[in-house]
DNA sequence: TTAAATATTGAATATTATTCTAAAATTTAC
DNA sequence: GTAAATTTTAGAATAATATTCAATATTTAA
């Protein structure tokens, strides 16, 4: 895989900062704020996609209103050996994990998990983290209130 | 404040996990693929904007193009009272924590916080942290590599 | 400096968003 | 269970946006 060049100017800056807000904003709007044409506007927005600097656009849902009131971060400790991670992509598989992360010290793997309620948790804990070969140990943390949570990143404001 | 009824059936759902997959999926696609017509689609996509069931649409950006290199959680312990979160107030503010959880048990809280390197982490642990009263003691995990990250939420296949 | 490559504009067209009214469906109240 | 009230939907009309493309401008590289 070639090194990638990302090679943004404030523009693409500008722009990025508008999508990371909102998702919805259309290339008329865009243009209009940054004083373009819509057409260039598309075509920067087209290649931020290609080069996958834009991953992906989001609907980010009110929890609350799927009855996904549990989340939890679980320390996972395994048995994979260091540089391999099979046991990270076992945990990626399951649809209430929405993070893995390898990390580092002893502990191995920090998961991020929703669920409805304790008894979801517990269920995943029992059912499907306990059907993986390979986990030595879990240590559970619960999120008692969420103040912030967002995957906005600082965008620079001079290019 | 009233509690709020969260009436969705599996339209709602099936406009739910689109969104949830491509927010820019535009309403003739959506009508297109539930077999409906646009102005329906609008309509209902409007409601679930203004019962707060869709929060917001993001677009995530690659943190490598951004030079955000490094993703740390760090555990904090405060003098905050049980229930006040004056500190968690004061983290949220911070542009580069992501997240900042209430988290059970005697840690206090858990923020994410993304950096350029571990000189921009040291730099806010110093400079913002540090400046921060009733912040007693943090304890620092480094992400070494990210096997999942997410938001997206999982939505019943039947209402 | 010049040639090549890249990016932008502006106009034209295709597509979509949005509004509105009437009809249909659903819910509510009796 | 029926009728009224409410909500939802469809469909048509219009406004706005997306997209394409050729020409122009700009940047880059030699």
């Amino acid at each position: 895989m070639a090194k990638l060049e990302y090679n943004l100017d404030h523009i693409d800056y500008q722009i990025l900062r508008i999508m990371q807000n909102n998702a919805r904003t259309n290339n008329a709007d865009i243009a209009r704020e940054l004083g373009m044409a819509p057409s260039a506007i598309l075509e920067r927005v087209k290649k931020l996609e290609q080069k996958e600097i834009i991953l992906q656009y989001n609907a980010k849902i009110n929890p609350l209103a799927l009855e996904q009131n549990l989340l939890s971060f679980i320390f996972i400790k395994t048995s994979d050996i260091i540089g391999e991670q099979g046991v990270a992509y076992l945990l990626a598989e399951i649809p209430e994990v929405q993070e893995v992360h390898d990390i580092a010290g002893d502990d191995g793997y920090l998961i991020k998990v929703r669920t409805n309620d304790s008894s979801g948790l517990v269920d995943i804990m029992r059912n499907t983290l306990g059907k993986i070969e390979g986990i030595l140990s879990t240590r559970t943390t619960i999120v008692l209130e969420t103040i912030k949570e967002e995957q906005k990143l600082v965008i620079p404001t001079k290019e």
